[in-house]
RNA sequence: GCCCGGGUGGUGUAGUGGCCUAUCAUGCGGCCCUGUCGAGGCCGCGACUCGGGUUCAAAUCCCGACCUGGGCGCCA
C-alpha cells in the first residue's frame, strides 16, 4: 500500500509513489514529470539513456493530472527541485485524465472563486488549496487537544428542530413528515440542557445554518460553529478560556503545518495576551454611536483599524443580546447591561458568549419581554425548574477563524463546499 | 431586501459603434530540443451568456432574462 505520506522508500534505495502528473516537460532526450501526492510534488525523470524505450513511449501518453503509480531507483541529484529524482522502472497509468481541464492545479492561470468552487475537487489539488484545508483540519484537532485536556466531554446535538433557538436570525423550513421543523441555527438550548443534566463542561463542533439572505466575504448559509458551555462559572471564566484556545490554536498551527503555512505563504503571528477587553459604552464612544445601537459594518471596521488586533467588546446593553443572557446592574448606571462579550478580529466578529441566566422565573420573563411564547420552549424551560447550575459559554466560528488566521480574503476559502445564497452545489 | 459593478476560446484577459476575419497569456495538437524547475523555439486549434430592440453597421448602445463580483442592511 501506498501511503500518501508519500514515499515508501526501501532499504535498497527504491520508491514508491501515487499521485496525479502536476506538470511535464519534456525536453526532447529527456522528460521530466511532476508527480503531486498528498503532501508533496516529486520529480520522477526519463532519460533516455537511463530507461527504457518501452516506459518512454508509454509515458508519452499520458495527460496532466492522470493518476499514476510510480516505482523506481531514487538518484540524488542537485539539479532535481527537493535534490533528488526518481529513475521509473516501473510506471502505472490508474486513471487517465480528460483534457482541458476546468481549471489549472499549478496556478499559471488563477480561476476565479465562482469557477474554482464549481470545480472544487481540482481546486483542492492545488497545493495552497489544499493547505487551507490541512490546518483547518488540525485547528479542529487543536481545539479538541486543549479542551479534552480540560476535561471537556464532546457532544452532538440535534440539527433538525421543532422552533427557533434565540429569535433574531431567519431559518431553513424543512418537512418532517407531515410537520413544519427548522435547521438549527446554533446548538444553544441543547448545551445549556446538558448543564442541567450534570455534564459540566460540554464541547460540540458542528454545523449551524442561518437563512440571511446575504451575500458578503464573511457570510455563509451553513457554517460550522466551535460551542461551549461550563458549569459553575461566570462569564469572565469562560471569555479566558476562549482567549486560551485561540492562542492554542495558533502556536499548535506554529509548530504543527508549518509546511502548510510556507506553501500558502503565510507567516503567523500569534495574537498576544491578554486581548484587550472593552466595554460596549467604550466601544460607542471610540465609533460615535448612541447607547443602545448595534454596531454596523462600518463600525466594526472602524473598532478594528482603531485596535489593530484581537479584542473583547462585553458588558453590551441585555436588550442587544439574547433572552437567555444574564443581566448586569453597575453601580451608577441606569442602563441595563448583561454578562455577555465578543470575541472581535479587527476584520470580523469571532466568538460570542455570556453567563446565562439559570433562573427558571427570570428566563421565562426574559422571553416574555422578547414577545417569545414559553409554552413553545417548555423543552427547554423545563430543564430549569429541576435543577439548573449556574453557566457560561461561547460559540465560536470556525470558518471565520480559519480566514482570519490564513487572511483569506472570503470566508468561502475557509470552507470545502460553502453554501451561500446562490450555491448548493457542489 | 437595497445599491453599484461584471459576463469574450477550457482558464484568465484586451477590446466601449466600422480599424474585429477579436488581443495577449495559459492550455491543447504537431515539430525541434538530454537538466527542466513559470523550460525554450516554430506552426496550428479554440471564444463575444441568451432573447428582443436601435443602426447602413453591434462584442461595443438600449430593454428583459439568466449567471456572477462587491458594498450596505440583516446576521454570527
Amino acid at each position: 500500500m501506498i501511503n500518501s505520506k508519500d514515499a515508501n522508500i526501501t532499504d535498497d534505495g527504491y520508491i514508491e509513489i501515487a499521485g496525479w502528473v502536476h506538470e511535464i516537460r519534456d525536453l526532447g532526450g529527456i522528460r521530466f514529470l511532476l508527480v503531486r501526492t498528498r503532501d508533496d510534488i516529486i520529480q520522477v525523470t526519463f532519460s533516455k539513456r537511463k530507461v527504457s524505450g518501452e516506459l518512454i513511449e508509454k509515458v508519452k501518453t499520458i495527460s496532466r493530472e492522470s493518476v499514476i503509480h510510480v516505482k523506481g531507483r531514487i538518484s540524488k541529484d542537485e539539479r532535481a527541485p527537493n535534490g533528488f529524482e526518481v529513475i521509473p522502472n516501473i510506471v502505472d497509468i490508474l486513471s487517465v485524465a480528460e483534457s482541458p481541464l476546468p481549471l489549472d492545479p499549478t496556478d499559471k492561470v488563477v480561476a476565479e472563486l465562482d469557477t474554482r468552487l464549481d470545480n472544487r475537487f481540482l481546486d483542492m489539488r492545488r497545493p495552497k488549496v489544499k493547505s487551507i484545508f490541512m490546518i483547518r483540519g488540525l485547528v479542529v484537532r487543536a481545539i479538541r487537544d486543549f479542551l479534552y485536556g480540560k476535561n471537556f466531554v464532546e457532544v452532538t446535538t440535534p440539527k433538525i428542530v421543532a422552533t427557533a433557538t434565540e429569535g433574531g436570525t431567519a431559518l431553513f423550513p424543512i418537512s418532517y413528515f407531515d410537520r413544519e421543523a427548522f435547521l438549527n441555527q446554533s446548538p444553544q438550548l441543547y448545551k445549556q440542557i446538558l448543564m442541567s443534566s450534570g455534564f459540566e463542561r460540554v464541547l460540540e463542533i458542528g454545523p449551524i445554518f442561518r437563512a440571511e439572505e446575504h451575500s458578503t466575504r464573511k457570510h455563509l448559509n451553513e457554517a460550522t460553529s466551535i460551542d461551549v458551555e461550563v458549569s459553575y462559572v461566570d462569564d469572565s471564566e469562560v471569555m479566558k478560556l476562549l482567549e486560551e484556545l485561540i492562542i492554542y490554536i495558533y502556536e499548535y498551527i506554529n509548530v504543527n503545518a508549518d509546511k502548510y503555512l510556507k506553501t500558502i505563504g503565510i507567516d503567523l503571528k500569534i495574537p498576544t495576551r491578554p486581548f484587550r477587553q472593552i466595554s460596549y459604552e467604550e466601544a460607542i464612544e471610540i465609533v460615535d454611536l448612541k447607547w443602545g445601537d448595534d454596531f454596523g459594518s462600518l463600525e466594526e471596521k472602524k473598532l478594528g483599524n482603531e485596535i489593530g488586533e484581537h479584542y473583547f467588546i462585553k458588558e453590551w446593553p441585555l436588550k442587544l443580546k439574547p433572552y437567555y443572557t444574564m443581566p448586569l446592574e453597575k453601580k451608577g448606571k441606569t442602563e441595563i447591561l448583561s454578562k455577555s462579550f465578543d470575541l472581535m478580529h479587527p476584520r470580523v466578529e469571532l466568538a460570542s458568549g455570556s453567563q446565562r441566566i439559570n433562573d427558571y422565573a427570570l428566563l421565562k420573563k426574559q422571553m416574555e419581554l422578547r414577545g417569545l411564547n414559553p409554552d413553545n420552549f417548555s423543552f427547554y424551560l423545563d430543564a430549569f425548574r429541576y435543577g439548573m447550575p449556574p453557566h457560561a459559554g461561547w460559540g465560536l466560528g470556525l470558518d471565520r477563524l480559519v480566514m482570519t488566521m490564513l487572511d483569506l480574503d472570503n470566508v468561502r476559502e475557509a470552507v470545502m463546499f460553502p453554501r451561500d445564497r446562490r450555491r448548493l452545489i457542489p
